[in-house]
DNA sequence: CGGAACATTGACCCATGTCAAGTGTCGTGG
DNA sequence: CCACGACACTTGACATGGGTCAATGTTCCG
């Protein structure tokens, strides 16, 4: 029930540890990437999976006319590639410099053949990806402009406070076109919609990557769509 | 990239064989449920998977306010269950009657135990149905309502030509309601869509329920969004 | 300082939602 | 066999949230 009061907007990714996977990935080579480069294209053979050291990713598919969905963001922790069988699934494009851990995707079978309770890990990993996704479907599918803006907000805020840091100011790494492809909206909607909050008083933005929330119960309310008041 | 151009729309289910859990199911109980009898509900905790024999189940999440999103629906040979850890994180209601094989979740701890390889083949299967979801997001999300019930129609086409049936015709077991939970559409725009379609001859319906399709090409056109002409 | 990229704001429009009748269709009971 | 009610579907009139197009502002970096 819990998942259905705050969506989980979480990225596309495995932050709980694969035991196993931890040894091979602290001796695993890394990786630079410059902002908008991309790790990985859709398409291409799957050779390796990653973890993010430093920075974040972006994850998106894109329609034959263009349009772009934004699938999830990968921060630092977070595992890239996972349910990628024989090539990958989307794009892995940088929004800004990151360092990644790169495991052959190998290890993973090898791993599997010597350890039968690490399959079954693996397979628990991408239940909870599934979960994720369903989540940020239910988001984007059934709420408004207003309501999925919120949740992706309070998904930071409760990621800053999870970090130790306080849950009331954040940055954003990405850009409000990256939102937007994100949560379903344009550009404009999204700028609109920061106003708005803005100026109900119930963030602020100091900079247009940074949030400061104000009123963190009213956007708990608003994110449950118990909207339509003050 | 064929993913793409014919969205998955495909239950949240695994359809490939399992291997070790084929003779378990073969002699696994069968259980009969009514349409509109629950088989699960979103809370109940996971204490079997099921494989549907004959009949048809919606999957779907209720949110706060009662909007509800169809997350996919099983046919016979679809898996249901998998991926829930602990508790179910949907409702599975039997939109007709419905005989399910019924395999109790321990079976899968004792093949994951038994068998290295079969942990890694659950996942397999579970990287399938993030694939599906993912793409049934890109639909839901990204395009007009006639695009996502094409889509949606030729789905079903291919389902009734993979069974040996005719891609041309076909029954949809569900109503317009589960139509638009599914899709993120009202039952009215649902509607009126179909009624669309029927008007540019591209289909037919000689019941509400059962559809005749009279031009693939143009729809398979609509669907990839190469619409706005004819 | 200049220019590129990103963000904001405004005016307008349209697809889809909402509300409200109608119209089948099916199953049950008289 | 018909009458009735329940339910699903269709259709119409209208409202509106968010998309589109078009400036304008802002920030950052070379």
């Amino acid at each position: 029930m819990q998942t259905l009061s705050h969506p989980a907007l979480q990225p596309v990714v495995n932050t709980r540890p694969l035991g196993a996977l931890e040894e091979s990935l602290a001796r695993a080579s890394l990786r630079r990437v410059e902002a908008k480069e991309f790790l990985f294209a859709e398409g291409d053979p799957t050779t390796h999976i990653f973890r993010v050291e430093t920075g974040a990713i972006a994850l998106y598919k894109i329609l034959a006319d263009g349009r772009r969905q934004v699938v999830g963001f990968a921060y630092p922790g977070d595992l890239i590639g996972l349910g990628a069988q024989g090539e990958h699934l989307m794009n892995a494009q940088a929004i800004k410099p990151t360092r990644l851990r790169c495991l052959p995707i190998t290890i993973l079978h090898h791993a599997a053949a010597k350890d039968p309770a690490f399959g079954f890990r693996l397979y628990e990993a991408l239940a909870g990806e599934l979960a994720a996704t369903r989540d940020l479907m239910l988001t984007t599918g059934l709420r408004s402009a207003t309501e999925r803006l919120v949740s992706f907000l309070l998904a930071f805020s409760r990621r800053s406070e999870r970090h130790g840091h306080t849950p009331l100011e954040f940055e954003l790494p990405m850009t409000r076109a990256d939102i937007g492809d994100f949560l379903g909206l344009t550009i404009e909607t999204v700028s609109r919609t920061f106003t708005k909050l803005k100026t109900l008083r119930l963030i602020e933005l100091p900079h247009s990557n940074r949030v400061k929330i104000v009123d963190i119960d009213e956007l708990e309310n608003l994110a449950d769509g118990e909207d339509h008041q003050g």
